[in-house]
DNA sequence: TAACTATTTAGATTATTTTCTAAATAGCTG
DNA sequence: CAGCTATTTAGAAAATAATCTAAATAGTTA
Protein backbone atom coordinates (compact mmCIF):
# COMPACT_ATOMS: atom_id res chain seq x y z
CA UNK A 1 0.00 0.00 0.00
CA UNK A 2 1.11 3.39 -0.39
CA UNK A 3 0.32 6.30 1.25
CA UNK A 4 0.46 8.60 -1.55
CA UNK A 5 -2.42 6.25 -3.15
CA UNK A 6 -4.43 5.98 -0.19
CA UNK A 7 -4.94 10.01 0.70
CA UNK A 8 -5.48 10.87 -2.55
CA UNK A 9 -8.28 8.25 -2.57
CA UNK A 10 -9.29 9.71 0.63
CA UNK A 11 -9.51 13.53 -0.77
CA UNK A 12 -12.49 13.19 -2.49
CA UNK A 13 -15.60 13.51 -0.74
CA UNK A 14 -17.69 11.25 -2.99
CA UNK A 15 -15.10 8.81 -2.43
CA UNK A 16 -15.59 9.15 1.94
CA UNK A 17 -19.08 8.96 1.18
CA UNK A 18 -19.06 5.66 -0.06
CA UNK A 19 -16.30 4.87 2.61
CA UNK A 20 -18.82 5.84 5.06
CA UNK A 21 -21.77 4.32 3.28
CA UNK A 22 -19.68 0.98 3.43
CA UNK A 23 -19.73 1.13 6.85
CA UNK A 24 -22.74 -1.17 7.50
CA UNK A 25 -21.68 -3.71 4.72
CA UNK A 26 -21.35 -4.67 1.60
CA UNK A 27 -23.14 -3.01 -1.48
CA UNK A 28 -23.44 -3.54 -4.95
CA UNK A 29 -21.79 -0.37 -7.62
CA UNK A 30 -25.44 0.40 -8.30
CA UNK A 31 -26.62 0.68 -4.72
CA UNK A 32 -23.44 3.30 -4.27
CA UNK A 33 -24.39 4.90 -7.49
CA UNK A 34 -28.11 5.19 -6.77
CA UNK A 35 -27.35 7.87 -3.57
CA UNK A 36 -25.47 10.18 -6.21
CA UNK A 37 -26.09 12.59 -8.76
CA UNK A 38 -23.53 11.14 -11.50
CA UNK A 39 -23.64 8.63 -13.85
CA UNK A 40 -22.65 5.08 -13.52
CA UNK A 41 -19.43 5.49 -14.78
CA UNK A 42 -17.82 8.15 -12.50
CA UNK A 43 -18.47 6.32 -9.73
CA UNK A 44 -17.31 3.44 -11.15
CA UNK A 45 -14.25 5.32 -11.95
CA UNK A 46 -13.79 6.45 -7.82
CA UNK A 47 -14.42 2.85 -6.90
CA UNK A 48 -11.42 1.97 -9.10
CA UNK A 49 -9.50 4.65 -7.08
CA UNK A 50 -10.75 3.16 -3.86
CA UNK A 51 -10.15 -0.35 -4.91
CA UNK A 52 -6.51 0.74 -5.92
CA UNK A 53 -6.04 2.06 -2.79
CA UNK A 54 -6.68 -0.72 -1.33
CA UNK A 55 -9.72 1.13 0.86
CA UNK A 56 -11.83 -1.59 -0.60
CA UNK A 57 -12.14 -4.97 -2.38
CA UNK A 58 -15.23 -6.56 -4.38
CA UNK A 59 -16.50 -9.54 -5.14
CA UNK A 60 -19.00 -10.72 -7.81
CA UNK A 61 -21.76 -12.23 -7.56
CA UNK A 62 -24.49 -13.04 -10.48
CA UNK A 63 -24.36 -9.76 -12.55
CA UNK A 64 -23.31 -7.36 -9.63
CA UNK A 65 -20.25 -6.75 -7.90
CA UNK A 66 -19.99 -6.10 -4.52
CA UNK A 67 -17.89 -3.59 -3.03
CA UNK A 68 -16.33 -3.54 0.62
CA UNK A 69 -14.49 -2.18 3.47
CA UNK A 70 -10.76 -3.26 3.36
CA UNK A 71 -10.52 -2.51 7.64
CA UNK A 72 -6.85 -3.71 7.45
CA UNK A 73 -5.61 -0.66 5.30
CA UNK A 74 -7.54 1.74 7.82
CA UNK A 75 -5.43 0.27 10.63
CA UNK A 76 -2.24 1.12 8.57
CA UNK A 77 -3.43 4.83 8.12
CA UNK A 78 -3.92 5.19 11.78
CA UNK A 79 -0.22 3.89 12.60
CA UNK A 80 1.11 6.87 9.81
CA UNK A 81 -1.27 9.36 11.41
CA UNK A 82 0.00 7.76 15.22
CA UNK A 83 3.95 9.01 14.09
CA UNK A 84 2.31 12.37 15.12
CA UNK A 85 1.11 11.65 18.43
CA UNK A 86 3.08 13.32 21.58
CA UNK A 87 6.16 13.35 22.65
CA UNK A 88 7.72 17.00 22.23
CA UNK A 89 10.79 16.74 23.39
CA UNK A 90 10.10 19.62 26.19
CA UNK A 91 6.19 18.58 26.85
CA UNK A 92 4.35 20.76 29.76
CA UNK A 93 1.87 18.66 30.35
CA UNK B 1 -12.19 22.37 10.40
CA UNK B 2 -13.28 20.45 6.93
CA UNK B 3 -12.21 17.44 6.34
CA UNK B 4 -12.32 18.02 2.87
CA UNK B 5 -9.65 20.30 3.61
CA UNK B 6 -7.99 17.94 5.45
CA UNK B 7 -7.93 14.74 3.38
CA UNK B 8 -6.87 17.48 0.47
CA UNK B 9 -3.99 18.78 2.00
CA UNK B 10 -2.58 15.18 3.23
CA UNK B 11 -3.15 14.17 -0.64
CA UNK B 12 0.37 15.49 -1.78
CA UNK B 13 3.59 13.92 -1.21
CA UNK B 14 5.14 17.19 -0.33
CA UNK B 15 2.86 18.68 2.18
CA UNK B 16 2.89 14.67 3.76
CA UNK B 17 7.23 15.11 3.88
CA UNK B 18 6.60 18.67 5.32
CA UNK B 19 4.75 17.39 7.90
CA UNK B 20 7.10 14.60 9.00
CA UNK B 21 9.85 17.49 9.45
CA UNK B 22 7.82 19.58 11.66
CA UNK B 23 7.29 16.62 13.54
CA UNK B 24 10.90 17.26 15.63
CA UNK B 25 9.97 21.22 16.31
CA UNK B 26 9.19 24.37 14.06
CA UNK B 27 10.76 25.37 11.00
CA UNK B 28 10.95 28.31 8.91
CA UNK B 29 9.71 28.40 5.37
CA UNK B 30 13.14 28.86 4.06
CA UNK B 31 14.58 25.78 5.98
CA UNK B 32 11.19 23.86 4.97
CA UNK B 33 11.97 24.49 1.08
CA UNK B 34 15.61 23.99 1.72
CA UNK B 35 14.66 20.04 1.49
CA UNK B 36 13.19 20.63 -1.88
CA UNK B 37 13.68 20.68 -5.71
CA UNK B 38 11.20 23.50 -5.95
CA UNK B 39 10.88 27.08 -5.79
CA UNK B 40 10.05 29.10 -2.59
CA UNK B 41 7.04 30.22 -4.30
CA UNK B 42 5.92 26.51 -4.77
CA UNK B 43 6.78 26.02 -1.01
CA UNK B 44 5.08 28.93 0.32
CA UNK B 45 1.84 27.31 -1.48
CA UNK B 46 2.23 23.93 0.10
CA UNK B 47 2.24 26.16 3.53
CA UNK B 48 -0.56 27.83 2.57
CA UNK B 49 -2.48 24.91 1.94
CA UNK B 50 -1.57 22.92 5.00
CA UNK B 51 -2.14 26.21 6.80
CA UNK B 52 -5.57 26.41 5.14
CA UNK B 53 -6.64 22.82 6.39
CA UNK B 54 -5.05 23.53 10.17
CA UNK B 55 -2.57 21.40 9.88
CA UNK B 56 0.13 23.73 10.59
CA UNK B 57 0.65 27.37 12.32
CA UNK B 58 2.47 30.37 11.63
CA UNK B 59 4.56 32.34 14.08
CA UNK B 60 6.89 35.66 13.24
CA UNK B 61 9.93 36.05 14.55
CA UNK B 62 12.35 38.90 12.89
CA UNK B 63 11.56 38.29 9.19
CA UNK B 64 11.46 34.93 9.08
CA UNK B 65 8.05 32.98 9.33
CA UNK B 66 8.53 29.73 11.10
CA UNK B 67 5.59 26.74 10.79
CA UNK B 68 4.60 24.28 13.54
CA UNK B 69 2.58 21.11 13.79
CA UNK B 70 -1.07 21.90 15.30
CA UNK B 71 -1.66 18.43 16.85
CA UNK B 72 -5.25 19.26 18.11
CA UNK B 73 -6.18 18.46 13.69
CA UNK B 74 -4.50 15.27 14.04
CA UNK B 75 -6.19 14.11 17.03
CA UNK B 76 -10.00 15.17 15.16
CA UNK B 77 -8.95 13.36 12.17
CA UNK B 78 -7.83 10.24 14.13
CA UNK B 79 -11.64 10.35 15.45
CA UNK B 80 -12.66 10.51 11.57
CA UNK B 81 -10.79 7.23 10.60
CA UNK B 82 -12.42 5.53 14.49
CA UNK B 83 -15.48 5.93 12.73
CA UNK B 84 -14.29 2.50 10.31
CA UNK B 85 -12.94 1.12 13.34
CA UNK B 86 -14.19 -2.86 13.89
CA UNK B 87 -17.80 -3.86 15.32
CA UNK B 88 -19.49 -5.32 12.08
CA UNK B 89 -22.57 -6.84 13.54
CA UNK B 90 -21.28 -10.47 13.54
CA UNK B 91 -17.56 -9.75 14.15
CA UNK B 92 -15.98 -13.52 15.40
CA UNK B 93 -13.15 -12.26 17.65
C1' DT C 1 -29.20 -17.44 -28.60
C1' DA C 2 -31.42 -12.86 -28.03
C1' DA C 3 -32.66 -9.47 -25.09
C1' DC C 4 -31.79 -7.65 -20.59
C1' DT C 5 -29.38 -5.90 -16.44
C1' DA C 6 -25.17 -4.33 -14.12
C1' DT C 7 -20.92 -2.51 -14.55
C1' DT C 8 -16.66 -1.05 -16.73
C1' DT C 9 -13.67 1.03 -20.38
C1' DA C 10 -12.41 4.55 -23.92
C1' DG C 11 -11.94 8.96 -25.30
C1' DA C 12 -13.01 13.68 -24.95
C1' DT C 13 -13.92 17.71 -22.15
C1' DT C 14 -13.83 20.52 -18.18
C1' DA C 15 -12.18 21.65 -13.72
C1' DT C 16 -8.70 21.69 -10.35
C1' DT C 17 -4.04 21.55 -8.77
C1' DT C 18 0.77 22.17 -9.03
C1' DT C 19 4.44 24.64 -10.56
C1' DC C 20 7.14 28.36 -12.38
C1' DT C 21 8.85 33.33 -13.09
C1' DA C 22 8.49 37.89 -11.89
C1' DA C 23 7.06 41.23 -8.88
C1' DA C 24 5.48 42.68 -4.27
C1' DT C 25 5.72 42.93 0.77
C1' DA C 26 7.92 43.16 5.11
C1' DG C 27 11.28 43.36 8.49
C1' DC C 28 16.20 44.16 9.38
C1' DT C 29 20.86 46.53 9.19
C1' DG C 30 24.41 49.56 7.85
C1' DC D 1 16.66 55.59 3.90
C1' DA D 2 18.96 52.04 0.76
C1' DG D 3 20.06 47.65 0.20
C1' DC D 4 19.54 42.99 2.30
C1' DT D 5 17.17 38.67 3.42
C1' DA D 6 12.97 35.92 3.81
C1' DT D 7 8.67 35.03 2.27
C1' DT D 8 4.36 35.68 -0.19
C1' DT D 9 1.30 37.02 -4.10
C1' DA D 10 -0.06 37.31 -9.05
C1' DG D 11 -0.61 35.41 -13.24
C1' DA D 12 0.35 32.03 -16.63
C1' DA D 13 1.55 27.34 -18.13
C1' DA D 14 1.62 22.46 -17.44
C1' DA D 15 0.00 18.37 -15.24
C1' DT D 16 -3.50 15.73 -13.08
C1' DA D 17 -8.18 14.55 -11.83
C1' DA D 18 -13.17 14.31 -12.37
C1' DT D 19 -16.88 13.94 -15.26
C1' DC D 20 -19.67 12.85 -19.25
C1' DT D 21 -21.42 10.11 -23.42
C1' DA D 22 -21.07 6.19 -26.07
C1' DA D 23 -19.56 1.75 -26.60
C1' DA D 24 -17.89 -2.64 -24.67
C1' DT D 25 -18.01 -6.58 -21.51
C1' DA D 26 -20.12 -10.01 -18.80
C1' DG D 27 -23.33 -12.61 -16.62
C1' DT D 28 -28.62 -13.87 -16.62
C1' DT D 29 -32.81 -15.44 -18.15
C1' DA D 30 -36.56 -16.32 -21.21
Amino acid sequence: MSFAETFKALSDPARRKILLMLREGKLSAGEIGSHFDMTGATVSYHLSVLKKADLVYETKQKNFVFYELNTSVFEEIMLWFAQFKGEKSDETE
